[in-house]
DNA sequence: TCTTAAATTGTGTGCGCACACAGAAAATCT
DNA sequence: AGATTTTCTGTGTGCGCACACAATTTAAGA
């Protein structure tokens, strides 16, 4: 049997008004009966009823999130993650309105439009440090809960983070490549397409793919970074490439430190790319395409999807249900070959309806 | 603004007993009304509120699951997944009570103990195939709902199963030996204290394995297959192995097809686990560790604690929130190796607390 | 047409909890 | 001691829904 307030009041010979003013801290209650009340409730193990409780709240939870550049397939799996937590919470109130932003101009817009509506909470990926710093405090000052999901920032006034460990992810990349390339060989390290400087986690991921080399001793491989922005085209990527082939004629493999990996594979020729062993990251079709043909040799999923997911339900848990949360939530480093693909990218299985 | 049945009812000018009648299919609404009410629910955009309606239905479920020798590590970790479950749907008034059984026989008690005890619905792991069918028909007989982890079966009358494609397992774990070993080598597929004969999974990882090197053309592999019993000693499986390895000189690698990868790693020599490259199943403890030292390349995460947290919360999704549940749900296939393996190991970001 | 049965529709109560408010008891002040 | 404030405790209502039961309308029978 279930045990409810009715059920401890009557034990303790008061009524459920008392006892609630207990459980809620309430104050007005005699420090006799108040320890009498919560001895009887560990007594008989009283839990609150969620249902009941929220029930009775009827509150709703509007939660405000700042996503990037909505063509994106990232964002895009990011965003169905999310839609798909508002769907389990339904019921409890939860409303959330996701908004878009493309340049650090466009996040400080943006961030301001959502602090002016007031929000509940807020989730957002603070991909532009300085600007996502500065965010958090405002959050803080107004006692915004924050969750931050994909970039990891040291800033101690968040709810939680919930992402992969990207210097962790660097080393797996490492040890991935470790297994395909030979002895004296070099690899190189690219960020493509994003402005690296201010990008805290490929930072990261470069720091773990170069500590991992340095540490082993039975392979002696030289790693070279290098970017490339946003707005050049396929055929200077090709130029730039050739260029490193010739200056580093030992090159045996690629790390795309994003989900551009695709756009490596689709400006060099074939026998080019027989001799390089490619890993980079995220399940978009182009890179599923090559892992099966076999141009790309492993991914890394970033379980995009599930980021958002888990940011919206932390939040639930927090404010709704009152449950503690993890700080630091790192998901895990999935390694994808053609074999196991298809069950990261039909994951469902991640998302239990039930909510 | 939520859309609730009283506003229905104002909206199609009857009363909320009507629009109860309509939604339940209760009958004994007259055609007209019942299509007006349908007309204003979708228009609306009516969904019934989980959280009040649990709560006015106020029935408990009492689900009995069925599990393997509760002092292996495996099932201890299903058990742990099917308790944060409980845990998680406590406020549903969901009752979990777990049997375990150790042998056929023993199966076969059990399960009349369960259905005598008449459960609303019933979750296992068929390991014995021809009880495991019978015990499904019984269930299918008395209408209990019951959902598979673990082991599939070709059986249409289930809920649904819920655990990994063993054969597609077979095929990851042959493309990781794949990798490791040159070629003309031989692999070892090793049943290691399992009655193999009855265990229809272990019989299609054998087969997915076997299909991947049959199937390729870069690399020519043998593959040996052999069961390897409960009872014997350490040392019995040493004198087997070394057997084998004098049968096989160009033996380069052994999959273990259970979670005993580690009784091979500790009853061999330094200097025969250097040329070996062994993939073996389930983050337990030993295996982690041989992980961790290099003696066990790559073991493939079977999940066990999701699938019993699955398990129950696909139950609870039928019979309570009456939502449709996929038949089959296969778990990923892991990979992993030292620099990732933390992230599965301490992996409670699968089991959202809110639900 | 009136009676009775059948079909259809409306009303009331409880699920367990949160919270506002009413009421009782104790403490403080004239 | 009586009046007043302060502290403490009990009661009632609503959250949205499910379901039993009452009330009404309609159809069938005499």
């Amino acid at each position: 049997m279930r045990i409810r307030i009715k059920d401890i009041a009557d034990q303790a010979g008061v009524s459920v008004g008392t006892v609630d003013r207990v459980i809620h801290k309430r104050g007005n209650v005699s420090p006799a009966v108040k320890e009498k009340v919560e001895k009887v409730m560990t007594q008989l193990g009283y839990r609150r009823n969620i249902i009941a409780s929220t029930l009775a709240l009827n509150r709703t939870l509007r939660i405000s999130v700042l996503l990037f550049d909505n063509k994106d397939y990232f964002w895009e799996q990011t965003r169905l993650g999310i839609e798909k937590a508002q769907d389990a919470t339904h019921h409890y109130g939860v409303e959330v309105s996701i908004l878009y932003c493309e340049n650090p101009g466009d996040f400080r817009k943006k961030t301001k439009q959502i602090l002016d509506s007031r929000p509940d909470a807020i989730m957002f990926a603070p991909l532009y440090k300085e600007e996502g710093l500065r965010f958090i405090e405002e959050c803080h000052n107004r006692s915004i809960p924050t969750v931050l999901i994909n970039t990891q920032l040291d800033a101690p006034d968040t709810l939680c983070y919930i992402g992969q460990d990207s210097y962790q992810s660097g080393v797996v990349a490492a040890r991935l490549i470790h297994f395909g390339i030979p002895d004296h060989s070099s690899a190189l390290l690219l960020n493509l397409d994003s402005s690296a400087a201010n990008a805290q986690h490929l930072m990261d991921k470069e720091r773990g793919f170069r500590d991992y080399f340095n540490e082993i001793q039975s392979k002696s491989v030289h790693v070279y970074a290098a970017n490339f922005e946003h707005e050049k085209s396929q055929n200077d990527l090709r130029n730039f490439l050739s260029g490193v082939f010739e200056a580093h004629p030992d090159l045996r493999s690629i790390f795309v430190t994003n989900s551009r990996a695709y756009r490596v594979v689709e400006c060099l020729k074939e026998d080019e790319l027989e001799k390089l062993f490619i890993v980079g990251f995220d399940l978009i079709e182009p890179n599923i395409r090559h892992l099966k043909s076999n141009r790309i040799n492993f991914l890394i999923n970033q379980n995009p999807t599930l980021q958002g997911y888990l940011g919206v339900l932390n939040i639930v848990n927090h404010i709704l249900l009152k449950k503690d949360v993890t700080p630091i939530q790192y998901l895990p480093l999935d390694i994808v070959v053609v074999e196991n693909c298809e069950y990261y990218v039909n994951s469902d299985y991640a998302f239990p309806a039930v909510v």
